[in-house]
RNA sequence: CGGGGCGUGGCGCAGACCGGUAGCGCGCUUGCAUGGGGUGCAAGAGGUCGCAGGUUCAAAUCCUGUCGCCCCGACCA
């Protein structure tokens, strides 16, 4: 490609309030633009690289039995409605009615498509297992997109969906795409860890989530570098510091005045954290014999650790959860900044304690009267739980569950996930087979994805430096970037060095315009092809044209007969150090 | 959805408090010079100041509303 021709131009500055690496660098290098909030267009620079994650997966999706299909961006309700998700997931799912009045949805997901398709088209256990991908655009109307490519509301993933007659050949698919992640990551230049996850709106049974490590992502992630566990900090299980054993005492009010948060609490009374128990209200939506019904739940954590909202939901199984408002506290007799368990009357009140407490005797807690505060409280004396669980999130330097190991919190980016889905879609939805013996049951699934355009973006978080990006070979727009600077002959030669490198096959962008070296090799740098020869009345001095890799600092003279060959081996040996990174990744579960 | 910030040529910004000819740098066009890390000189093109109302003799500037974008939080696979 010649670059006087190319659909794309460099900045010199990068726009106002961008201030991610890759954002910055994907716009400054003219990869990417942005049409609206997390709606972006990508110029042939991005396009092409993205071309290539493409068939990197599209490469170990066929490895592991994939064949690609592409489903529809735009489905009738019916079916979303026939799972549920219609009325399960909020704003993020977008809604709209066709000519007709239909209700219609825009694709975020396509369990239920899938579903569908083999409802119809799978009725013998002799057409399982498959294997369907494709890499098709999703819009999920996130409430905020940030951070350039990172984080958007329309995207294209990689979405393959497992389909088995046994819950032995979904383990079997799963561990399948554990490793084809792995390798798909490596192959763009990604190290990537997997975590334990919590399933979210997908349901089912497992998941797992692959996370590049970055202190920009946003999610956190609790790490053991003894026992080698890995989890999202959303499920993360970690053992709890006990509280000492001590005698249990009398209840005895106490006056603490202008007390309503645990620090000011523990201030005043001078104790420590872990002595108080802190009481968080929820309004949760729960399904009762099928009807949805919002109640109010008591949360009850030890004063010296935090609620963690996805456990408490996975207690409640409750398909949505928000922050209680004063009334709704007030209205079953507690008392905001000093409530608690203790006397409320109203028993559509769900209390769930976490698991420290019943171990942690004589906790202050609230009185339920502007300030006052119990002393001595103790769970099943003073009041009753309806459930006990861990509903409370690991922190940096807990100890791993097991004992033998602390955590660590690292922040991570979400560039795919791995879920067992079961049955969750294909029962609803009356996917089913005729197994050996004509019994009917439902196809068990799994579902695994990839955002292309998101992997793009860790790779140029990962790899870059303060001209630009410095992509991996594998997946970089081109292979060799030739800078011609003019003078003399130097066009001339270099329109010939150009054809005879795109005729053996290398993919090159060619620097033809007429600009300084200065902007030439900066717009290089800024773009990051891997491999860089310049053509100059100087380097035609010195014997040929100058070879320069983006990585490095050095260069050297390559005769001009010598340059194809050389260019054919730089490439190999680039992507062979890049072959030498896929590895057999350990599956834990 | 809560908090904060910002909308002025393609990009980065000033002008606004104190209403009165819309300005700077980069980029773009043309010419001359230059020619190995964003070169110099000169001449140009390009903006109904997000949009809609209002106040005023007069609005980029003041007021109201609205739309959009960014950041933090909530939320989210």
């Amino acid at each position: 490609m010649r670059m006087s021709r190319l659909f794309s131009q460099t900045l010199r500055e990068a726009p106002a309030g961008v201030d991610i690496v890759s954002h910055q660098l994907l716009l400054r290098a003219g990869y990417i633009r942005q049409l609206g909030a997390g709606i972006f267009s990508y110029l042939p620079l991005a396009q092409r690289s993205l071309t290539k994650i493409e068939n990197i997966i599209r490469e170990e999706m066929e490895k592991i039995g994939g064949q690609e299909i592409t489903m529809p961006v735009v489905h009738p309700a019916q079916l979303w409605k026939e799972t549920n998700r219609w009325y399960k997931i909020g704003a993020e799912l977008t809604r709209f009615t066709d000519r007709n009045e239909t209700d219609m949805v825009l694709a975020m997901t396509h369990e239920e498509v899938i579903a569908d398709l083999i409802r119809n088209e799978i009725q013998s256990y002799k057409q399982l297992p498959v294997l369907l991908y494709q890499l098709q655009t999703k819009w999920r109307d996130e409430p905020r997109a940030r951070g350039g490519l990172i984080r958007v509301r329309e995207f294209t993933m990689k979405d393959s969906y497992s389909l088995d007659k046994s819950w032995d050949g979904l383990d079997e698919q799963y561990l399948r795409h554990y490793q084809a992640y792995f390798d798909i990551y490596h192959r763009c230049g990604l190290d990537v860890i997997c975590v334990s996850s919590d399933t979210g709106m997908m349901g089912g049974k497992l998941a797992h989530e692959f996370m590049y490590l970055t202190p920009i992502g946003e999610d956190t992630l609790m790490v053991s570098d003894e026992t080698g566990y890995r989890a999202n900090r959303e499920v993360a299980i970690f053992q709890k510091p006990p509280a000492e054993a001590e005698a249990v005492q009398a209840l005895e009010k106490v006056h603490t005045p202008n007390t309503k948060t645990i620090e000011s609490l523990a201030d005043f009374l001078n104790i420590p954290k872990s002595k108080t128990a802190k009481a968080v209200f929820i309004a949760a939506t729960i399904l009762e014999a099928g009807e949805e019904i919002t109640k109010l739940v008591f949360a009850i954590v030890r004063g010296d650790m935090d609620l963690n909202e996805i456990k408490l939901a996975n207690a409640l199984k409750a398909k949505a959860m928000r922050a209680a408002t004063e009334a709704e506290i007030e209205a079953v007799g507690a008392v905001p900044g000093f409530a608690s368990p203790i006397g409320i009357k109203d028993d559509s009140v769900i209390v769930v304690v976490d698991d420290a407490i019943p171990d942690s005797p004589n906790l202050v807690a609230g009185a339920n009267e502007v300030d006052y505060h119990y002393k001595n409280v103790n769970l099943g004396r003073d009041y009753e739980a309806h459930i006990i669980t861990d509903i409370v999130s690991a922190r940096d330097g807990d100890t791993t569950a097991d004992g033998k190991g602390t955590l660590k919190e690292v922040r991570g980016v979400e560039v795919g996930n791995i879920f067992k889905l079961g049955t969750d879609f294909t029962e609803p939805l009356g996917a089913t087979f005729l197994d050996e013996n004509g019994e009917r049951h439902p196809v068990i699934m799994g579902s695994y994805g990839i955002g292309v355009g998101r992997l793009l973006a860790c790779v140029a978080e990962e790899h870059h430096d303060d001209n630009g990006l410095k992509l991996p070979m594998s997946i970089a727009p081109y292979q060799v970037h030739l800078v011609m600077l003019p003078g003399g002959e130097t066009a001339a030669i270099a329109d010939e060095v150009y054809q005879e490198l795109v005729s053996a096959g290398i993919e090159v962008l060619y620097d033809d315009r007429d600009e300084r070296a200065g902007v030439k090799f900066n717009d290089a740098d800024l773009i990051g092809i891997p491999l860089r020869l310049t053509l100059s009345k100087r380097s035609l001095k010195n014997g040929g044209l100058e070879f320069k890799q983006r990585d490095s600092q050095e260069s050297r003279i390559i005769e001009r007969e010598q340059v194809v060959e050389t260019m054919k081996a730089e490439i190999q040996s680039l992507m062979d150090g890049i072959k030498a990174t896929v590895v057999t990744v350990p599956y834990e579960a």
